[in-house]
RNA sequence: GGCGGGGUGGCCGAGUGGUUAGGCAGAGGCCUGCAAAGCCUCGUACACCGGUUCAAUUCCGGUCCCCGCCUCCA
């Protein structure tokens, strides 16, 4: 398959560096509060890259990052305060507790709107040690250095390709654009931190060679990456605003090293957009998995929502789209019901329509195209029903909609409901329609669909 | 200020130098006792101003507006 390179700002083809075998690395949840729908869009990109993958008949392995550090409010302010701690006083939980709470719905919303699980899940307060000597490492290459008060920082100077995934490079990187204040210490207002001196306001430390303190933001991807998928791997995924600073400090952390490139493709996704801004805890504008539920929409249908924009775009959500999704994927799954059992052949019409649903998922995950092939399946003249049937039932490895859900449960009518409906056959027979109205009223009182076929009344659960 | 991405019909959105996706909603029709389901048909949209061109929504320039990153952030 191939994939838009955020590094070299080209589609291009994935071409595993162990034969057969894809290593992704994915930027997982911060696990001091929920998740929102934002969030679950950009991890449902790795696990469709993964899905995509996978349908080539390729091996996937894929690793997401838990992290369970709280980071502070404000990096530059050494009077900032530990958001876990915040977190810790909002809830009179402690910090483990708080970051199992989490992680446990984080993944119980991925697993809602069909994010599987990834192969490893490393949380980043298990690998304080690797984080550790990774900055060792860096300050033995000439990449870092250590200040008076227990910082260590990343001298970019030392690394000439800073700045080539997200166009910033050093000499347009300017300080004080924001009014922060920084550490005096840096040699350079672009170097980063790879280890933090603790400081009053710090709640979760950890000792190390220099002191008290707690690592950086960017160096447990860097650590946790290369210890479970090496030195060079395929992929990693994320959120474009990870693409600054995050990533790219990655690379030179990473790359600075072990002195090679470690990754090949960085695929990043677009975000969600709410009422025409970033979803965000600090915008207020987060929305979140239960509260589909609550209203009454199948959290699986948001995966529908986000098919029909490509996921490098940003998207917006609203309700109503929403809601248009939910009912299009109920609609397939009646569809699909009707269409049981799979035909065990394909047609040459069949194998056509596989032929394009599988380019369009190669292509870049080219879902809009993908779901349009899907409507023109469903109302295709030339395929038989259980082609239709069996090729949705395959296609939905990939889509993840569980369209089969309606044919599964093959639901069996009560006694009352099979009496009901032969009752208002007979009244529709002898045009008793008062009668056979009020029967119709009776079933769909009971949640039902009431349909009228040439052979007589037919109903469904709605 | 730097970096990156956008402005498309009621909504979400795809895409293209000329035949101008798709879904959902809406309108009409077929079917039906009526309705539902299903099927058929319909919408002529691409921020604004110039330019290039036989032809621009699509290319170029400018203007306006929006969003993201440059602090934690999917």
């Amino acid at each position: 398959m191939r994939l838009f390179n955020s590094l070299t700002r080209q589609v291009q083809e994935i071409v595993p560096i162990e034969d057969g075998h894809v290593r992704m690395y994915t930027c997982g949840p911060t696990v001091y509060r929920y998740m929102h729908l934002g969030n679950l869009r950009t991890f449902m990109l790795a696990d469709l890259i993964r899905r995509a993958l996978e349908l080539e008949g390729l091996k996937v392995t894929q690793v997401m990052n838990i992290t369970d550090v709280g980071h502070m409010t404000d990096e530059s302010s050494p009077e900032a305060l530990d958001k876990m701690l915040l977190a810790m006083e909002d809830e009179g939980l402690q910090p483990l507790e708080i970051a199992e709470k989490y992680t446990a719905a984080a993944l119980e919303d991925a697993l809602a709107v069909g994010i599987r699980r990834p192969d490893v899940l490393p949380k980043a307060t298990e690998h304080v040690p690797d984080m550790i000597e990774l900055t060792e490492r860096l300050i033995d290459n000439g990449h870092a250095y250590v200040v008076d008060t227990g910082s260590v920082y990343y001298d970019v100077s030392s690394f000439p390709e800073y700045g080539k995934l997200s166009g910033n490079t050093l000499d347009k990187l300017r300080p004080g654009h924001r009014d922060l204040e920084t550490d005096p210490r840096k040699r350079s207002h672009a170097d980063f931190a790879l280890w933090k001196a603790a400081g009053p306001g710090r709640l979760m430390k950890w000792p190390s060679p220099w002191g008290e303190g707690f690592p950086g933001w960017h160096v447990e991807c860097s650590a946790m990456s290369m210890k479970y998928l090496g030195d060079r791997f395929d992929i990693h995924t994320g959120g474009t605003d990870l693409r600054f600073p995050h990533h790219e400090d990655e690379i030179a952390q990473s790359e600075g090293a072990v002195g090679h490139r470690v990754i090949d493709v960085w695929v990043h996704g677009g975000h969600l957009r709410l009422a025409g801004q970033k979803i965000a805890k600090s915008t207020g504008n987060v929305v979140r998995v239960p509260e589909l539920a609550e209203r009454g929409l199948d959290p699986l249908a948001f995966r529908w929502l986000t098919f029909q924009a490509r996921y490098r775009s940003e998207m917006d959500f609203t309700w109503e789209a929403m809601e248009d999704a939910d009912r299009r994927v109920r609609q397939l799954r009646k569809r699909m019901a009707e269409w049981a059992p799979p035909a065990a052949e394909l047609s040459a019409e069949s194998r056509a329509f596989d032929r394009r649903f599988r380019e369009a998922i190669a292509d870049d995950l080219d879902l809009p195209t993908a779901v349009k092939v899907v409507g023109e399946l469903v109302s295709s003249a030339a395929v038989p029903d259980g082609e239709k049937y069996a090729l949705l039932a395959s296609w939905d490895g990939v889509l993840g909609l569980d369209l089969e859900r309606d044919a599964r449960e093959a639901w069996e009518p009560t006694e009352e409901v099979l009496r009901l409906v032969t009752e208002r056959d007979e009244a529709r027979n002898e045009k008793e329609y008062a009668r056979s109205d009020e029967i119709r009223d009776r079933l769909q009182g009971m949640g039902l669909e009431v349909m009228d076929t040439p052979a007589g009344t037919k109903v469904r659960p709605r």
